[in-house]
DNA sequence: GTGCAAATTCAAGTGAACTTGAGGTCAAGA
DNA sequence: TCTTGACCTCAAGTTCACTTGAATTTGCAC
């Protein structure tokens, strides 16, 4: 349990310090002591900043990540909400797929107008049914 | 090539009408003509906006998306760059199965800390190690 | 002990992506 | 023709996630 300073877990994470006095100040994460004013933090932080980027890159706030994370503290950790939270990790990732493969598409095809082309079509009408059930 | 107003291509896309302004303002997307003020969009721009939808969720900004899809205006399309934005997607994918993951073995671990945890240890080292790769 | 690079707080500022509101226009149905 | 509801423009406001700057404090190398 060494204790690391706020560059030292900046450096590390990626995070700037002052990203991480702000994850503190809303509660989404916190230095377990001082040294004077300085804060110490504990190395399992960065896990914590880890799955804290992770979920931006879901595209989840730091809000619903702070219900996600901290959902252990004063009895909750919700289990069937955290599937839940992971199913959309799952739609989100098939979202994903299809563009990848509708940038690599556009990348190769040489039509000139996609919307004709039948891959293109196929790709993109199926994104969008299951778009429509998403937001219908 | 039918004629869709701003109300259907909102109902159809679930981006709401001033979102669709304010893309057109910015040059995502254009509206083919107008009858007298109002706005009369083809439904290719229903593809658009799906794709949009898909980059805002990959993370990209709204002028990323820009030049990557009004890449062809002008002369551009830029081949390999659009493979590197498929390969910035791909590892974002990766990223989000790792978060996924992480949530479900949350919701049914018994471990109180999940950082002693050698399956949970397993899975952020190894997301670690490619995120300090990253940020480095 | 002295100096200073690096930390601290707190308030205000920033950029992206929209939304809202006020005031005006107009296509279409009764 | 007249009404009316949906659309328009333009400026200003909002939220989120931070960043920046000013004023202050302090751990640590010398």
């Amino acid at each position: 349990m060494k204790s690391l300073d706020i560059a030292e877990i900046s450096r590390r994470s990626g995070v700037k310090p002052s990203a991480l006095r702000y994850y503190e100040e809303i509660g989404l994460i916190k230095a377990d002591s001082r040294k004077g004013l300085r804060r110490q933090y504990d190395d399992s932080v960065l896990d914590q900043l880890a799955l804290i980027a992770m979920g931006r890159a879901a595209g989840f706030s730091l809000q619903e990540i702070g219900a996600m994370l901290g959902g252990s503290e004063g009895f909750g950790l919700d289990r069937q909400r955290l599937h839940q939270r992971a199913d959309e990790v799952e739609q989100r990732i098939r979202e994903l797929r299809v563009l990848s493969r509708a940038l690599r598409h556009v990348a190769d095809c040489a039509a000139p107008d996609h919307s004709q082309c039948p891959t293109f079509r196929r790709m993109m009408d199926s994104a969008l049914s299951r778009a429509s059930r998403t937001h219908a």
